[in-house]
This record gives structure tokens, sequence and C-alpha cells, in this order.
DNA sequence: AATAGCTTCGTTGCATGTAATCTTGGGGTG
DNA sequence: CACCCCAAGATTACATGCAACGAAGCTATT
């Protein structure tokens, strides 16, 4: 019943540099110098190593040949790749969750959005965020597909780092708009609606995003 | 302008490795002990781990608790998983195929297809896999989506990996057919088209495995 | 004969040594 | 003043040592 030994040098220093970089303390392009992260740690080399070569795999750090790893930058090209790759994988997830799960999604969904309205009306931008993530979580867990949430989950990582560089914020309103239609697809049972709905969702967070990019 | 210098020890062990699984050298459940393999293959233990863990990373592998990494076993259930992640990130790479590629892309495709019929009247087994795959690749690399492509070779390594266990053939004259209308389909320009015919011939694969698991 | 305890073995994870290779900065030269 | 070459520094990648921890098998006891 314990949770996952965390006991790990090498798995506190990997969660450690992710946060790191997501909170801006590692700024991209920063370089990751595997002897100079041991130091600053006061660890050995091999557990650092690891950890650097995790992010790498992750795409939150890439190797430069033979300057050691740097925080990866994300523009707004490689941002919308990301996110047509997302559009489908919401989708199948929404269809899914249509497909596998009961009354029970639909009432979870129904309290994160009132959630979600009640903090933008107060304008407590974290608890939107949070709502907002909550929202397309439940819906990839209900997928019951375990593919599709490893997937997301790195969608979502790329995204994050992407948020360091690039401002990317959909209009409040219009994402709840969204969150809305999608949760009444789900609510009638229509899986290729509800496919459509979180599709169009995302696609129109992907053009807001290369609308802002293109104003700079 | 050189290629990527293979001459990494734990890459050549890493794809060797992945042969070996592919090759059924080492079947699924075979234990990854990294002092024998280091023994094995005479080098030392530190590339060897690096290697079975990127094995595990591509769920090539599995870790158990304290007897090592084992390599994976892939069921019905979770190749059919895949099958619907595959399914979608198929059909956005026809899509976005369409919309960036030309008459380049339609010619390569006719080629493919003609040497695929050819291999289908000749018995030609590994010229038949061959061919299907290399359809497949052509559009994934047209879609001009980087990412589209890394996730497809994701969902390739596991399906490699299920041949091992699970018996899954489509078969060939349809896949032939489906092919031939997600070519029409990319000819007539129609992006929309594109990927409801690549979708389609992903659902009917995943369709005849299923199929086939139930039927052991 | 069955079972409980113990010993041995194998494994991982971390630390550290070392050679090869590339970058980079400084000093000398045209 | 610009440029080139060389040397020093830093980095990676690999080898190897070592302690902790379970697992499996053997032995002795009931």
């Amino acid at each position: 019943m314990s949770a996952i030994s965390t006991d790990r040098i090498a798995d506190s220093i990997y969660d450690r540099l992710r946060e790191e970089i997501f909170a801006g303390d590692l700024a991209p392009g920063a370089r990751l110098s595997v002897p100079a992260l041991a130091e600053r740690l006061a660890v050995s080399r091999s557990p650092v190593r690891e950890a650097v070569f995790r992010l790498v795999q992750d795409r939150l750090a890439s190797e430069e040949p033979r300057r050691g790893a740097v925080v990866a930058k994300i523009g707004a090209r490689e941002l919308a790749a990301i996110y047509d790759v997302r559009e489908v994988l919401e989708g199948l997830a929404a269809r899914l969750a249509v497909e596998n799960s009961g009354r029970r999604l639909v009432t979870a969904l129904h309290d994160v959005l009132a959630e979600h309205e009640r903090a933008v009306r107060d304008g407590d931008v974290a608890a939107v965020t949070e709502a907002d993530m909550r929202f397309h979580a439940l819906i990839r867990q209900a997928s019951g597909n375990p593919e599709v949430g490893r997937l997301l989950d790195a969608v979502q990582t790329q995204v994050r780092l992407a948020m360091r560089t690039t401002r990317v914020t959909a209009g409040p309103r219009q994402a709840i708009d969204d969150h809305r239609a999608i949760l009444t697809a789900i609510e009638s049972g229509d899986p290729a609606a509800a496919e459509l709905a979180a599709r169009a969702h995302i696609f129109r967070l992907r053009s807001a995003l290369l609308r802002q990019a293109e104003g700079e």
C-alpha cells in the first residue's frame, strides 16, 4: 500500500530540477552541468546524470553537442505542433470517457466547472488554472486508457515549459464556455459529439496561442 | 554533417537489446540482469544500466520490484488501448500531410502501393510488411509535425513488441484496400476525408486484432 | 515429513576514478 | 590591429568499488 519509494536520490533530483524549470529558477537556455549540479546538491554525479537524462527524454532539456544539456526553449511553432497532437488526444479521451464512464464523471465535472466559474468571478488566477487542469484530468482518467493519460501528461509538461517563454492565455470566459459545451456533449452520451467538442476547445486554444505569438 | 555518433556503447547495447527483443531472442518475461548482461556483452555495468533504463522508458521492459527489469509482456487489452491512440494519431498525420504536402507525396505513395500489391501477389511476407510500414512512414513524414512522428514511433515499438506474443495479421487485401482509400482521399486534397480514411484503417486493424485475441 | 530460521546470493543505487574529446580563452605572430 | 594556434579547462562516457536490501534455498528442529 505504500507509495512508490521516493527515497531514490535520482528521483528527488529529477523532481527538483523539474520544479526549478517550471518555476523559472532554471531559465530556458541555462546549462545543466552534471558536475556543477552534483556539487550544488551535494550528491555524486551518478543520480544527477540520471535525472538530467530523464529531463532530456521529457524534452525539458536538450543535449548540446559537447557542452552538456541545457534547459529547452520551445517556440510558438513547436507549441502549435504539440497542440495539434493535443487536440486529437483530448478528443479521444473525451470519446472514451463517454463510452466507459457514467454519472459519476458528469457530477464531478459539474463541480469542477462551478469552481472554475467561481474562480473566474473572483479573479483567483491560481484557482482558475487549477480548475482548468482538473477538468481535463478528470476526463482523461475517465477514459480508462492509460496510454492517453501518459501522452497527455507529456503534452502538458511541454505546455508548462512553453509558459516560461510564450505567454499563452486563452480568454478565461472562452475556456469556460468550451468546457460547458464538452460537459453537455458528455452528458448527452454521444461519444462523437464529445470528441468534437473537446477537439474544438483545444483548436481554439491553439488559435489563440498562434495569434498571440503572431503579435510579437 | 556527420551522423549522430553511434560509437556510444550505451547506444549500441540499447539497439542490440531492442533487436533481440523483437527477434524473440529475449522473450517476454526474460530477466534483464544488468550484471549478467554486462558480462555477456563484455562491458561494464554503466552503459548496460543506461540501456536497460531506456528500454523501460520505452515500455519494452518493466521493472520488477527487487528482481531487475524483465522484457515486457503486452496483452490484447493494452494493445487495443494503444490502437485507440494510434487511430487518432494516424488520422492527424494524414490530415496534416494533405495540408502541408504536394504532388511528391502522392507519387511516392502510389509507388509504395504498387510495390505492396506486387508483394502480396508474390506472397513475399517481408516485402508486404516493409511496404505497409513505408506507406505509413511516408504520410507521417509528410505531416511536417515531428511530435506526431515521435509518438507514432513509440506506438510502433509497442506494436512490434506485441507481435512477439499476439499474432496480429489484418487480412493483406484489406490493408491494401484501406491504403488505396487513404491515397484517394489524399489525392482529392480533402484533409478531413484523409483523416477519416486513415482512422478507419487503424480502426479495422484494431477490430481484427481484438477478434483474433477473442478467439483464444 | 513439515516448518521455521538462517545463510548465501543477486540485485539495485550511489560514489568515485579515469581517459578521450571538445570548447574556449590567451598569447604570440604576421 | 587582426588572426591563428595552442594550452588549459570542462564535459561526457565508461569502469569499478561498495553498502543495503530482498529473495531463494538449505539446514536443523519439532
